[in-house]
DNA sequence: TTGTGTGCAAAAGCTTTGCATGTTG
DNA sequence: CAACATGCAAAGCTTTTGCACACAA
């Protein structure tokens, strides 16, 4: 069964467990969530299923979303410009993000000694923890052709 | 010279730097920023403005907290809700924060191993990082008296 | 005096909501 | 067929913008 089939198998599950509908937008949408492997906004999600002569509100869009993310099948990213950024969740471990202020490249990494600070904070802090969100901002040194001045250094 | 003295003088200079002009609004801003010890909205500082007679306008807020976040002196934060919160930033080192899904709690930390994280990162990455945000979320365990189910374990 | 900063109100952008319609279970 | 999901448009919020006026340099 290819990775499609499975990823659509899981959310049939989830929403079984949650008692939510199975609609053909549900599954549109996660299906175009996860061809893609970029960070898009819900503009960009909506238009790529418009693009499909795929007819779906921009109400289900962020309906489905939320869904979607509750199921553990996609996350969402407040990277620090206007609007959430999303991407797909499952088989991706946690992750951190490396955002260039400059041309707004994104990458990611993993690293397990996040793992390790998660623990001793949530230990000390007497928290369950059970998401975690480590951005770091600055400039990718090739690509994208900044001069490093001393100026703008700060990102939002 | 006490504190609050000590930190519009920063600003002076962090004024003059940039060639921006000190005016009245800026300084008494960043001293309402300054007298706050939370994590604070543009609308919560706003109207502590109003309430001690202060007369400023929403877009004269915005602007100057751009200007002192520019100049270092306070920090803007993306923790998932609507809108951005705020909190000053000088004298505080670089501090990750722990946010309670239940009551909108927040608290700081520090770990030095975040430190070691961001070097890796910037080598394996060939970033220039200068800025970092790391955010647990979870449930504190005392003081929201939630019930933890298995349910709604997600934050956004 | 010169030009930047502010105030106000309107606009813009993202997200949510209400109601009627359609579809799943 | 009953409840829930969708579509559409309008409303809500946060944030930005444009223009006239005020004030710092």
């Amino acid at each position: 069964m290819n990775t499609t089939n499975k990823i659509k198998d899981i959310l049939s599950i989830e929403l079984e467990k949650r008692g939510l509908r199975k609609t053909i937008e549900r599954y549109k949408i996660l299906e175009a969530i996860y061809d893609r492997t970029d960070h898009f906004d819900v503009e960009e999600l909506y238009l790529s299923l418009r693009k499909q002569n795929f007819h779906v509100s921009r109400a289900t869009v962020y309906n489905t979303l939320d869904t979607l993310i509750d199921c553990g099948l996609v996350q969402k990213h407040h990277f620090g410009g206007d609007g959430a950024l999303f991407e797909k969740a499952l088989g991706f471990r946690q992750h951190g993000h490396v955002v260039c202020i400059n041309c707004n490249k994104i990458l990611e990494f993993c690293d397990p000694r996040l793992q390790t600070i998660q623990e001793s904070v949530g230990n000390i802090m007497d928290f369950n923890i059970n998401d975690q969100a480590l951005i770091f901002y600055g400039y990718c040194k090739d690509g994208c052709n900044r001069n490093l001045s001393d100026d703008d250094k700060k990102p939002d």
